[in-house]
DNA sequence: CGATTTAGCTTTGCAACGCTAGGTATGCAA
DNA sequence: TTGCATACCTAGCGTTGCAAAGCTAAATCG
């Protein structure tokens, strides 16, 4: 499932996952796979410029960190732009939704 | 709101909003926002081009009509194919919504 | 009657975005 | 040494919602 239906959504779904860590693309990969129940598996191609993205909004800050026995890797946290932008976006996530809860029926 | 978040839902919206009745793009347009509770006010340049993309698709079938008084109205009614569609649509949303929601960690 | 508003449909072209597909590099186990 | 898992990056494609513009016909109002 989940063609094309994150579009507009990925950007909540990494804020929301990354939350008070600091994690790095593949980590990142792997939570959302984890914390959706297994509705996500989301391919690099999609994380690693979405990450950017966001990073580039100033919603994310990232920093390289080699830890012992292991490659280097970037690891990203929120700035307080981005915990807000959280926020926000949760709350448009309800607003939406029950949105279209309304109109499909479901859920009702 | 609403800025790109409907991508890849705005099918679903239609095949709903239009389910067992048969109406014309204008109708459409004002049935979605009166049932989505003001969530949804699309515009014109959204709609048409996705009826015409459901119609190719067979998921939807139309035809004119010439009401009593008024203009004619290009009137829209779901194929066998679309009301399948619409079952699974659904039920991708339900599984989409609920994904989401685990990980933004809202309506838990 | 003329002017404006509302209903109703269409199309062109843009910008955003997720993804495919390809590539690079490192560490570890068989 | 082969292979796999980890870890990152990017060019380019296809889809899609939307803004903008235009057209026609009915209704409303001065």
């Amino acid at each position: 499932m989940s063609a094309e239906m994150l579009k507009g959504h990925l950007d909540a779904v990494l804020l929301a996952t990354i939350g008070d860590d600091a994690l790095h693309g593949y980590a990142i990969i792997e939570a959302i796979r984890a914390r959706s129940g297994g509705h996500f598996d989301l391919p690099e191609g999609t994380i690693y410029p979405a990450l950017h993205r966001l990073e580039l909004a100033g919603l994310l800050a990232s920093r390289w960190v080699q830890p012992d026995g292991g490659r280097k890797r970037r690891v990203y946290s929120l700035t307080d732009s981005g915990r807000r932008s959280l926020v926000e976006r949760r709350a448009g996530w309800q607003s939406f939704a029950s949105g279209i809860d309304l109109v499909l029926g479901a859920r009702t």
